[in-house]
DNA sequence: AACGCGCCTTGATCCAGATCAAAGCGCGAC
DNA sequence: GTCGCGCTTTGATCTGGATCAAGGCGCGTT
């Protein structure tokens, strides 16, 4: 368990708020720039904010764990699922820098979470953050739009499992990667897939074999290129984007 | 389009308040059993309550129409869907009463909402609760919990459309609607099913005949009994349990 | 270099659930 | 009553993706 951890100054977290823009959906960093006390609620932050640094590979929690602490993903992909009693797994979603982990009204999470690549989180307990949340209202109306935000994510996934092929699935899924990375200003087309055909399986629901068959036909009708180093090329949007949708 | 209105009495809506615990997911309803500021509260709320109510398959609003009401059901049921161009249709949810309808951040819904059986909702403009919700920081909470909760259904949605099979898929969407009902104080045994196989069909992500065929099979294994009016018995709750984890 | 170990790809076969097709079965209109 | 229409059930067949089974390929270790 490699799991480093040291108090975050108050100037990094100054310094994570540059790198990002408001309405990213990074709740500490974001609602800072919300809130009219800024210093003042920086400040507070910065005494409770600890940083976490995770190998790939690393479960950060499990289904049922004690949802003491919340997380906020500053480096790196994790990947947040759901498990049957005989191993069927569920992926739920991939988080990237600036999303947010833990967001549960229950006392236990409701999905394991484990890291895709070494990744670095912020960490804090929960209490701490309820107290904040009572005294800085315009904390409540971010949180609560990011999980509106992501509940309307989850209802597209849904469409997604439920009614879409598999060249659908991963066209639609090459697409929100993406839009992801272009909202967060990493590069948009050559698209960084961090993870292996087995979690992009289960977050389809898919096999691997299904997975990699569908990536070669992409590949071979030159919509997409498959590039070194896990990227991907989509050459054709128009017909990634008809497929996506169902069109 | 048989939609009548009419303006909620106060004690419309006190009474709607009497026949709810506080904790379900009822938002201006439990919301006033929130607040502090009880009585003012309810009388803003009061002012601004509308009653709608609608035929069995009426659409109250559309995908992609802008989103400046928000809905409260309080009798009847309503579904939720998305739709694909070509028709293939993936039903979100389910709404009971006192559930709630809109809750969006985005200026446009994200979803169609129709109408199962005949149905009334509450009504209200969204700007006069974003109003409210200035004033009443527990309405926040509540809010934010809801779409927590929410979205905890949604993942499990997700694990059920992804990696369990057609039995499973029956057994879990049966167990639910048993477990609401009796959140609710309706009967939790033989559960009322008002939907149709085809809704049942787009909600689980099968076919209408899939769906007959599995009713058939749980009914000859004894596990339900299918009765009069919509109405199915859960016999061997152990079975169906067992089915819905996927053990 | 040779080996082992995870992936990933590719091929052959299988099967759960889709699709196609045809009755039942209410139930309201006339 | 009986006609028609929508929903449901049941049967026969088909198929997209799962499963089973080999290799291939990159990479770190000895």
């Amino acid at each position: 368990m490699a799991l480093a951890e040291h108090a975050c100054t108050r100037e990094s977290a100054v310094a994570a708020r540059i790198d990002v823009a408001p309405c990213n959906a990074c709740p500490v960093r974001s609602m800072s720039v919300c809130s009219a006390l800024e210093a003042d609620e920086l400040k507070r932050l910065a005494d409770i904010l600890v940083s976490v640094k995770v190998d790939a590979g690393h479960t950060l929690f499990a289904e049922g764990d004690g949802a003491d602490t919340l997380f906020n993903v500053t480096a790196g992909t994790m990947k947040l699922y759901k498990l049957l009693p005989d191993g069927r797994r569920q992926i739920t979603g991939f988080l990237l820098p600036g999303d947010f982990l833990g967001l549960s009204i229950n006392d236990t999470y409701a999905y394991s979470a484990e890291s895709v690549t070494p990744a670095t989180l912020c960490r804090f307990p929960r209490r701490r953050l309820e107290g904040l949340l009572e005294d800085y209202p315009k904390m409540q109306r971010r949180l609560f739009a990011m999980a509106s935000s992501e509940l309307a994510a989850a209802q597209d996934q849904m469409l997604l499992l439920g009614r879409k092929n598999a060249k659908e699935r991963i066209a639609s899924f090459l697409l929100m990667l993406s839009e992801r990375a272009k909202r967060r200003g990493y590069a948009e087309n050559p698209v960084h897939v961090p993870m292996s055909r087995s979690d992009i399986a289960d977050y389809l629901g898919l096999t691997t074999e299904t997975v990699s068959r569908t990536f070669t036909q992409l590949k071979t009708s030159r919509a997409i290129s498959l590039l070194e180093g896990g990227k991907v090329r989509l050459n054709d949007m128009e017909t990634l984007q008809e497929l996506a949708e169902g069109a």
